[in-house]
DNA sequence: TGCATGACCTGAG
DNA sequence: GCTCAGGCCATGC
């Protein structure tokens, strides 16, 4: 339940801000397992086995291109997805990454 | 119990 | 500055 890992990203996707990205190592981090950041990606993969809505489209790599498309429906999907908003998608990658990088730590600046 | 895989990250050449 | 290779942790069979 709360102990797995996969619930864990889950729970840190789904407070990502709308209009915002993030990436698996920051997530991971997050958890406090940045060393397995592979596991971010893969817990989103069960995302949809899951039975949970996960906006998996905002989770990205370090580098801000869509690694997981090929997860969704479409490979378009999450492009649309990410264009819907108001995140400029270009070559599979996130344009102006950095502006709409957002980390999970902030949520605990907004608690402080 | 052990091996192989995975939507990654970091370091070195 | 870019590319190649290795390593880390967790899960499945």
């Amino acid at each position: 339940m709360e102990a797995d890992f996969s619930q864990q990203v889950y729970q840190v996707v789904k407070l990502i801000p709308y209009g915002r990205v993030t990436s698996y190592g920051a997530i991971a981090k997050y958890l406090g397992t940045a060393r397995a950041s592979r596991m971010v990606g893969w817990a989103l993969n069960k995302c949809g086995s899951s039975g949970e809505n996960i906006p998996a489209h905002r989770v990205l790599n370090r580098k801000g291109l869509l690694t997981g498309k090929a997860a969704f429906a479409g490979e378009k999907v999450m492009q649309e997805l990410l264009e819907s908003e108001g995140i400029k998608v270009k070559d599979d990658q996130v344009v102006d990454f950095e502006k709409v990088f957002w980390d999970p730590f902030e949520l605990d600046k907004e608690i402080i």
